[in-house]
DNA sequence: GAGTGGATTTCGCAT
DNA sequence: ATGCGAAGTCCACTC
């Protein structure tokens, strides 16, 4: 026996009892969940209009809200966190206006038919914890620097140069500085482009020889031409390696490392 | 009156019953309405757990599959369009695995406590419209050019140079080429060096004056400053005004406009 | 099929 | 608050 009942459920209410349902959640905070015949309109950083058709729209307790069609991944119409709400039923349609201020926006949600309304009173603090994320590689790198080259000695991460942050810095077996650009996948023209700009702002500052290295999982097509035309060298590194070198590892955080 | 049912609702059924709702909806590529406690297991470009927790579930007809926590705009796990489905129950719990090749990777749902299952035959053929994109705003230059400054005169769009496609390239008043890098909303750093880069690179193939014209609707933080030290010229521009514009034209496509 | 860039991107982190 | 870059980004489009 439950104290406190997780669900409330609507099936083909009227219109009245539907936003009665939804006013109380919205109140409460509640999450909820409404299937029904809609149209869409938002304003706001753009503008867009959904002609009618049946969805599901869902509305969390922290004021978020997506309109999904019966396809596709992403939401058609949606409002981030933070939102306000206004509730009518103007011509037996239900209204729900969420609105945003900075950025403001407003989406209105029309409904003429429901199928279904349900509130929730959902509890979740269950921990989520992702792996083979770029952070993770640059972890494994800090860790465990071999991965990159013997001899290999990282200096720091993040580390601030006037185009922006250099993934890992260090000095090679040589005494020689390297840049590292890191890529969790396949590396384009732009990652190139990126570290040879880094490459060329330390060579600005320091009167030493300075490496760049490229590592990623893979090269797409004609990287390699242009790290060869670049001086640049590339180390073939698998995220998900990196992953496990961090699952056998105590230390979690990337400020620990150096 | 409905020659078909649009929604079959569960309400907190038995996992057997639970199980048999999912696979007739898979089966028949109906829309699901999953809320209960669940964990999650994704393996794929990265790997991740998600420890149990209330939550909500989406599978669309399409084979797409969300995850939604009672907080937060974005899906916790899911699985893009194509996916094939697997059900199991094993020691009362319902497990449903979500499988995609290529690129590989897999999704695993466990549900233990089922407090909602529906199983939706909506129909959505309503059109979706959002105005005020970049692309808008390019098509509002080349249909006005005058938009940008008097005299101006487009010769091509999304022209190839080196480091990637110009947005608008034209001539202006004088006989200097123009190019044109357009951003739909504050323009920062980033955009005022990919526009210089473009800037370069045509004036390393033509024999000419070349400048360059940054159209956004306002600027970010210092980038005045980049601006003016780089010799570029700001042309500030609303997006919505060119919704507006184009709303007038009946031209639809990129490719009609030159 | 791979490459490229935009997005009502969202999100997190640092200044 | 603003700025900057990553993302299991997704998605549309070109080659």
């Amino acid at each position: 026996m439950r104290s406190q009942k997780p669900v409330v459920i609507l099936e083909n209410p009227s219109v009245e009892e539907a936003v009665e349902l939804v006013r109380k959640a919205l109140s409460k905070r509640r999450v909820l969940v409404i299937v029904g015949n809609c149209w869409v309109d938002y304003r706001g950083r753009a503008s867009s209009k959904l002609e009618p058709g049946e969805r599901i729209i869902l509305i969390k307790g922290d004021g978020s809200v997506l309109v999904h069609r019966p396809s596709g991944y992403e939401p058609v119409n949606w409002q981030p966190p933070g939102c306000l709400f206004q509730t009518h039923v103007v011509d037996d349609v239900l209204q729900i206006r969420a609105i945003r201020k900075k950025p403001a926006e407003s989406v209105k949600l029309f409904l003429d038919r429901v199928y279904l309304v349900s509130a929730l009173s959902l509890v979740d603090a269950g921990e989520f914890s992702l792996y083979a994320s770029e952070e993770d590689m640059q972890k494994a790198i800090l860790l465990e620097p071999s991965l990159l080259e013997a001899g290999f000695k990282p200096i720091a991460y993040e580390k601030k140069v006037e185009p922006g942050f250099i993934d890992v810095y260090g000095v090679d077996e040589a005494g020689r500085f390297v840049v590292v650009e890191i890529k969790r996948k396949t590396a384009g023209r732009e990652a190139v482009l990126q570290l040879s700009k880094y490459v060329k702002a330390i060579k600005s500052m320091v009167n030493r020889e300075v490496r760049g290295v490229l590592v990623a999982p893979h090269l797409g097509k004609g990287v390699q031409r242009l790290l060869e035309t670049l001086g640049l060298d590339f180390k073939p590194l698998d995220p998900k390696k990196c992953a496990e070198i961090l699952t056998r590892s105590k230390t979690k955080k990337l400020a620990e490392f150096l």
